[in-house]
DNA sequence: CGACCATTTGATATGGATCAAGCGATGTGG
DNA sequence: CCACATCGCTTGATCCATATCAAATGGTCG
């Protein structure tokens, strides 16, 4: 899910003209407050009026529902640079809480809407960045059709695609955040985590990093 | 997944100044092509350029992507009045094609994002319209972490939605396709919905008719 | 009628869940 | 500085929901 935003902090080649979130959050008549949250702190809870749009600046989030029964689904982690909390109608549809202290932008959804329909430049970054989340959606759908060892590869690909050091990701999540994502149980989601270090595919120095070893082979497990 | 659009084609109350997608489809500049499609045609494959948006006028579309295995994921059902063909990129990421047989209207992307860039209610559309979509995407995650039967209670509600008849679906999808968009193989769907009707649940009168018997109870299940 | 395809039903296998215990790191108070 | 509690993670044993394999049934169209 972490895959495909255009919102990374990482420099762009010159002369790209993307249509960066940039301008969106950085516009002088949309300056929000940079808000810090503490590691569990709720941002937003479901059903809440959705007033604000997200961005991380530093940390990161997650973005789930919870069944009556009490399962939990993380539905996105957001990581910095990511913007979250577009929502369909005046309530959010899911709970956003920090996962480690986080600093986070907010911006009023009613101003960013507003000036979307004066400036076609903002509309059109609206309209890209939730596209662009739609598509992330969809792929997790296609991550939840497969096999445990396939969600735990997409899911390691995904993150390493985030951070800035290719092969080497250091996760912000604990287990159970994972299993909440992938749609798997805790214990599932280390034993594949140690099979996949049995046969050297990738190294565990600590629970929370991971160093991908075999890259090839772990793109081809990932279908 | 069908749950939550705008977009059908029942009355709508007086006075209600819901912006449908009427006029985003109805527009005079925008007028389409109404094309007929044969059962199991394809609409426009994964990859292809995103040239146009799609609205179901009759029949039913649908969107699916295939692993590289094989497996096939049905991300979405298109019902009449349905609008589909959003894209993050100028390519599809997905497949479409008719269930039966269907006429879907064609409009150019281009007009209405040129359109859109002009009119701010056109605008506002695309974005009800895009945001819908991604939350039925997530419904669609939120279905995929529960069990068999919880997933063919959600699918027959939400079909109950769209059409008029309150408690009796008329299925345009085979076993099958319902398999695929529940992330289940065919004889657990089939299983599962004789188990609901040896409970007295549902009705089966033919395998493409089914009625709602206990509603209250299908709603218990659903969670 | 007979061929074909979709659906249902039955028997068995299996991947991941569940239940349970062990382990390692971190922190706290004596 | 060291017992000891706590918490997150790993590992082990068993169970169960759903997949898989296989066959029977039923509906449709020539």
């Amino acid at each position: 899910m972490l895959v495909r935003t255009a919102t990374t902090s990482e420099p762009r080649p010159a002369g790209h003209t993307a249509l960066g979130t940039e301008s969106m959050f950085g516009s002088v008549e949309l300056v929000g407050a940079s808000i810090p949250f503490a590691r569990g702190e709720e941002i937003y809870g479901e059903a809440e009026p959705a007033d604000y749009l997200y961005k991380v600046i530093k940390g990161s989030v997650r973005a789930y529902k919870v069944l009556h029964d009490g399962r939990r689904q993380i539905c996105a982690f957001y990581l910095p640079g990511d913007i979250f909390g577009f929502e369909a109608g005046e309530e959010h549809s899911f709970s956003a809480e920090a996962i480690a202290p986080s600093t986070i932008l907010l911006v009023k959804r009613n101003a960013v809407t507003a000036l979307a329909t004066k400036d076609p430049a903002i509309a059109r970054q609206l309209w890209t960045v939730t596209t662009a989340e739609l598509q992330k959606m969809q792929d997790h759908v296609m991550l939840l059709i497969k096999n445990a060892q396939e969600r735990v590869v997409s899911f390691l690909l995904q993150m390493a695609q985030h951070g800035p050091g290719a092969d080497e990701i250091e996760l912000p999540m604990s287990r159970q955040d994972i299993a909440d994502y992938l749609g798997l149980t805790i214990e599932t989601v280390s034993r594949t985590l140690t099979q996949l270090e049995t046969r050297a595919t990738i190294a565990l120095p600590t629970s929370r990093r991971i160093v991908l070893r075999d890259r090839s082979l772990l793109d081809r497990l990932n279908s």
